[in-house]
This record gives C-alpha cells, structure tokens and sequence, in this order.
DNA sequence: ATGGGTGCAAAGGATTTGCAACATT
DNA sequence: AATGTTGCAAATCCTTTGCACCCAT
C-alpha cells in the first residue's frame, strides 16, 4: 500500500506514478535511514522481481533534481538519498559509517535562492562529521 | 623549489618528506582551484615521470585523514582536494562543474570537537550548490 | 500509434589493493 | 637490515548509456 505523500510528490514533479517510482518514494519515505542505490535496490527486488538497478539509479537521480529528495554526498564514495527535505544536518560517522539525521539549530534552510558574490546560490548543505553516540560507548568499553 | 609551509605540514603530521609528498603538497599550496586526484597527477607527471596515480590517491588520502588538506565530495561523483584549512564555504556550480570557495559569514569554524546529541563532532562542512556568476553571464547572453 | 518507462548488458570511470622494487635510516 | 614509500597492474566497484521491449494513453 502506497501512502498519499508518495504520490503527491510525483504528482508534484509531473511523473507518472508507475510501480517502481511509487516502491522506491515509498521506501525513502519509510526508511529514513539514508539508503545508497543499492540499498533501495535490495529491498525492493523481492517485491519487484524485474526491478533494475538502473531504474533506481535514474528514478533517485530524477528525484533528487525535482527536490521531492535529497541526494546525499557524505559520505566519499558512496552517495545516498533522503526523503526528508525539511532543514536538517546530516551527520557522518567515520566509525561505522552510518548517516544519521541532527536537528541542530545551524541547519541551513533556504526558502528561496539567493545571492553571495554574484552566484545564485539555490541549495545548502551542512555535514558533520566524527565518531557517533554508539561508537563512543563501544571505544569506552575497550 | 618546495615552500616552508609544505614541509612543515608534512612535519607536523610525522610523514617522511618524499619529493612526491612535497609536490603533491605543493601543488595544492599554490593551486586553491580544487584539483581532483588526476587532475594533480596529471599537473605533477612531467617533472615526476615515474609517479602514480596511487601515490597520488594514497597520498592525498592520508593529508585529509590527518587534517593537512580537506577532501570534498560536493561534486556527485568526483572527490577533489583543498589546501586550504581555515573556514571557508565550498559552492559548486551545477553548470560549469567548478568549486568556489566562498568567504561567507556563515562558514562553520570547529575550532575543538563538540557535542552533539552524544555525538561527537570534530568536522564540519557548508555546501553552497547553484549556478555561478559566470555562468550567470552567459545565460544571460542568450 | 505514440510517448514515456523499464530492463538488460555493456561501457566507462574512479578508486583500492597486493606485491615487488626501491629508498632511507 | 629494517622500515617506510612508491609504482605497476589487476581487481573492484559505482554509475551511466544505448537500445529494444513494454505499457498506458
């Protein structure tokens, strides 16, 4: 079952909501965990046995450009991509490798574009990056 | 000839000083344009007719590990490198594909790690993303 | 029938790795 | 000799592309 969100946020962007493009909105929407193309991939071939990985190659790259998601670049070779596009940092764990979402109250929100130094600035992204909450505890128990 | 700056980066850090290192170094010294791993090799090949890319990618590797240059994956699929480490904002020009550095009051300063829900967070990095004064120009050209 | 979407396989790159050779102490 | 570095080539991915097929209008 697809929620409405899903498929007014393809509305939104003109797409026609096809079986893959309202799995894989759905899947962003569900599992805010920050999921690579592959990721994505994995978990829909079971339901999707045809599913191709270009196609969530290029539904999450055309999703991205249309902003009903973020893509992800934090961590170095692996881009990911967020269903969530309200203000908000990403937060990287150079330990574990997990992307978790931080409410902090620097997160940049820019609600229209606009102009430092005579570029047209229209996206902003604010990464942290260090050791998580959990892999604190871990090191401290060794 | 090799700057006092590269060698003492390269002191700081506890690594040998190889005429590789230095050059690699060097060159992001005197080269903030954001250079990719080829891009430096390719600008280091001709006096160095022997060098490698992996020296190169193991190499500037290791300054960003150890905080001597930052590495940058603002560009989707194309890590580069900067020598430059005080504050500054990164902008990435989705037309032209270069990565400016931008002086802005916003420029994240970490000056010791803090915490964060837990977390704890020791890198910090702004992305600006749009279309940039040049680029600007030309489209108004048409 | 037409246009948009999808899947497959191949191509194209970027980055890492293992290992042998080399340099420096 | 011992350790730290480098270069080469191969191996691994990650991602994009071209093209044929399919589906919906």
């Amino acid at each position: 079952m697809k929620s409405n969100e899903a498929i007014e946020r393809l509305e939104r962007i003109g797409l026609r909501p096809s079986v893959q493009r309202l799995s894989i909105m759905e899947y962003l929407l569900t599992h805010p965990i920050h999921p690579t193309v592959e990721d994505v991939y994995q978990a829909l071939v079971p339901e999707i046995p045809t599913l191709s990985r270009a196609t969530v190659y290029n539904t999450l790259r055309l999703f991205s450009e249309k902003k009903v998601a973020q893509m992800i670049t934090i961590d170095d070779h692996r881009v990911c991509y967020d269903g969530n596009i309200t203000p908000h940092v990403h937060f990287f764990c150079k330990e574990c490798g997990k992307v978790y979402d931080l409410f902090d109250e620097n997160a940049p929100s820019l609600k229209r574009p606009k102009l430092i130094d005579g570029n047209m600035v229209d996206e902003e992204q604010l990464y942290y990056k260090g050791i998580c909450k959990d892999c604190m505890a871990k090191k401290a128990n060794n």
